[in-house]
RNA sequence: GGUGGGAUACCUAAGUGGCCAAAGGGAGCCGGCUGUAAACCGGUUGCGUAAGCUUCGGGGGUUCGAAUCCUCCUCCCACCA
């Protein structure tokens, strides 16, 4: 089912600049080969890589096709764009790694497989470990001009940065990058590119070079960083960053991530990252207006969110833990559903006789992590921070002994709004 | 290579002999209000129940007493070459 991506796109906010104004039209009458590049630094995507992820996902729902490049070669590089300081570069095996974890997720959302519609993945480290530096230089070196690359905002920043300069090696990453699409251009005639708005300038080059070297026409898309998203902090949550693979970031954070999204954010983040439509949206946004307190929109996007990323069922789950610890008493629960609840909070086991004389709750704060020092721990207790079971300790001199646990073996310590931790006592 | 300036807690930055566990701001954390929000308000941010103990780049010294004075070392910055 052909849509208007391209209108899509642009009503979701996702369009930050095109190379060419004729690229909506293009996309609604032909069916494209459309690449983006991951960056295989760490061994899961986050929230940024997300977005990509989703478009690539979006273009394929609009028919066409997608390729998603692991930079398994590049990374081997880095890429100098937004950052300040010369890239601590990751040895092989670790890019390799990476890049399996990846492909892994890029497989949960994009359709990959051997169909003529199918997606594809690749390792740009295949053709680009094999180039010689001769040829490479004589046919592809020739087309780039280090005087327009010196003036790139990305380059002259580092050079005119006393402390950190910038590396050959670096310098030389928007050839590889460039060299990419084109292989691809040549091989799967993929002749679109899209990326976060700090890509432009690779993305450009790219296209430069498919000009001058194949006297093609190539198109570039990019969209927005979601810097712009809640400042600096958006795709971040108080743990760093937010990251799709559920070792990392669980289900339950993950979803406490985008429950907590701002009423002023809220609605573009359900155009970013969601396949609602604009009826839904447009309902959402005037709840967001009406009823701002029944958080409907958070809920909305929390709940699509997190199916999509860790499947429907998780995404329940995550709802039903959410459910309990911010309203329900806790001491409610049953056995089952109090772990499930709990099953993201830091754990310990403790022996059962420790409890028996009565355990100072100071000092089970402290062995919880809950507190960095005794004094610490009473500061919670006395500031009213401090909750056993869920209810409100002010106490200093508490003591824990058997008839605090819940079902006559858990004890659930709580530090502030969000801070649990589960102890089991055998 | 020369000459000056600097290094203070998570960051920034005051403090130049005792009143300094160290101002102010930012950030974090806890609480209040609220909607698991924003804004705002209050508290708090070395360790210890406390007496007290350990901190101001590192070592040594002067002094009854040092973040503060002297000395050596390490690192950073600025200007000059």
């Amino acid at each position: 089912m052909p849509t208007d991506i391209y209108s899509e796109l642009s009503w979701r906010g996702l369009v930050h600049q095109v190379t060419d104004p004729e690229l909506g039209k293009l996309l609604a009458g032909e069916g494209f080969v459309v690449y983006c590049g991951f960056d295989p630094t760490a061994d899961s995507l986050h929230v940024g890589g997300l977005i990509q992820l989703l478009g690539l996902r979006r273009m394929q729902l609009a028919g066409h096709k997608p390729l998603a490049l692991m930079g398994g070669g590049t990374g081997l590089i880095g890429d100098p764009s937004g950052r300040e300081s010369e890239r601590t570069l990751l040895p092989a095996e670790v890019l390799e790694a990476n890049i399996s974890k990846i492909s892994a997720q890029v497989a949960d959302l994009v359709d990959i497989g051997p169909g003529e519609m199918q997606g594809q993945t690749f390792n740009n480290a295949a053709w680009l470990r094999p180039l010689r530096l001769t040829d490479f230089l004589r046919d592809i070196g020739k087309h780039f001009s280090v005087n327009a690359m010196v003036a790139r905002d990305s380059v002259r920043n580092r050079l005119e940065s006393r402390e950190q300069g910038i590396s050959f090696t670096e310098f030389t990453y928007i050839l590889l990058q460039s060299y990419d699409f084109l292989h691809l251009y040549d091989h799967y005639g993929c002749r679109l590119q899209i990326g976060g708005s700090d890509q432009w300038g690779n993305i450009t080059y790219g296209i430069e070079l498919i000009r001058k070297v194949r006297g093609a026409q190539a198109y570039g898309l990019t969209s927005p960083l979601i810097e712009g998203l809640g400042g600096a902090k958006m795709g971040k949550s108080v743990g760093g960053n937010v990251w799709l693979d559920p070792a990392k970031t669980s289900p339950y954070r993950f979803y406490q991530y985008w429950i907590n999204a701002a009423d002023e954010h809220v609605v573009r983040m359900l155009k970013f990252f969601t396949f609602l439509d604009r009826d839904r949206i447009g309902e959402l946004e005037q709840a967001v207006a009406d009823r701002p307190a029944e958080r409907e929109a958070q809920r909305a996007l929390a709940h699509e969110v997190t199916a999509l990323v860790h499947g429907a069922e998780e995404a329940r789950k995550a709802q039903r833990a959410s459910q309990a610890l911010f309203g329900r008493q806790i001491a409610e629960l049953d056995e089952a559903t109090l772990l499930d609840v709990l099953a993201d909070a830091p754990s310990s086991v403790h022996p059962r006789s420790s409890f028996e004389q009565g355990k100072a709750l100071v000092d089970l704060l402290l062995e919880a992590g809950l507190a960095t020092s005794r004094r610490n721990a009473r500061e919670f207790i006395s500031g009213g921070g401090v909750y056993l079971n869920n209810a409100k300790e002010p106490d200093l001199e508490r003591t824990v002994d058997s008839s605090d646990l819940l079902l006559g073996r858990y004890l659930v310590l709580r530090r502030g709004k969000k801070n649990y931790h589960l102890i089991e006592c055998r």
